[in-house]
DNA sequence: CGGCATCCGTTCCGATACTG
DNA sequence: CAGTATCGGAACGGATGCCG
């Protein structure tokens, strides 16, 4: 994104009152994946926000190795989580959130629980438009 | 998505303590996309919620009038914002957010305070991930 | 066990052109 | 002004196979 438009007054940046669109961004894009927020969700929730491999692949139905993978790393290369491999054979890696990733759970939160109070009206907006 | 696992103590619909994986999926495809949370915080800092569509196309630096329209339906489709027409000449489009899309405020500012506040950290991270 | 590499279909989205 | 239609590149993400 370049640096886009010189009028402060209508770029997003000033009036949604945070001063960096593309940070904002790049968050949400991953936020919106399609796995990243049931992975921290998860990694939370089990035992003291620490898990392996194969436990998460388990917690997450329907993840595939490969999204698995790619969403731990992303996650860890954002400071989200860590990563912990025991040299064992056959070998053991455990995730585990940063104090950052927790830092993250309560916003998540709050749009969990907004989807859980809200979700059935929205579905019947859905079904009300697609009606006409 | 399959009703997937039977075993609901690592079903994250459990784990996390909600009921619908799929609808939390489904928002999140809609927060997650590239426009609809810069839509709504926009149209929610324009006067009282409202705005017509030039201006939102001007308020939003980059966005095409394609994806603006998009996503301006889809929202409109889950009863989020509403579209009203003004038979004039040239015609004239408003959009407002209701009730529900009103309170979807409130969260959405939850992640934007988190990004303020922790997006140097997550960039320094990414940084220092990079550099090995 | 916990990956990585490859292939491949689907979806997203920007650019462009056209319209009432 | 506020759209719609179409095209094409890019990104996403599932399936499969291999490997230390």
């Amino acid at each position: 994104m370049e640096n886009a438009n010189k009028n402060n007054h209508f770029n997003p940046a000033f009036v949604c009152g945070y001063k960096d669109p593309d940070a904002v961004r790049e968050l949400l894009t991953r936020v919106g994946d399609r796995w990243s927020i049931l992975l921290i969700l998860t990694l939370f929730k089990l035992h003291e926000s620490r898990a392996r491999f194969s436990e998460l692949e388990n917690s997450i139905p329907g993840i595939s190795q490969r999204m698995l993978t790619l969403t731990l790393r992303n996650l860890e290369r954002d400071g989200l989580i860590e990563r912990e491999l025991f040299p064992e054979v056959p070998p053991r890696v455990e995730y585990e959130l940063t104090n950052l990733g927790k830092s993250l759970i309560r916003p998540l939160e709050g749009l969990i629980d907004w989807v859980t109070i809200n979700w059935e009206e929205v579905n019947k907006a859905q079904v009300q438009y697609d009606s006409k």
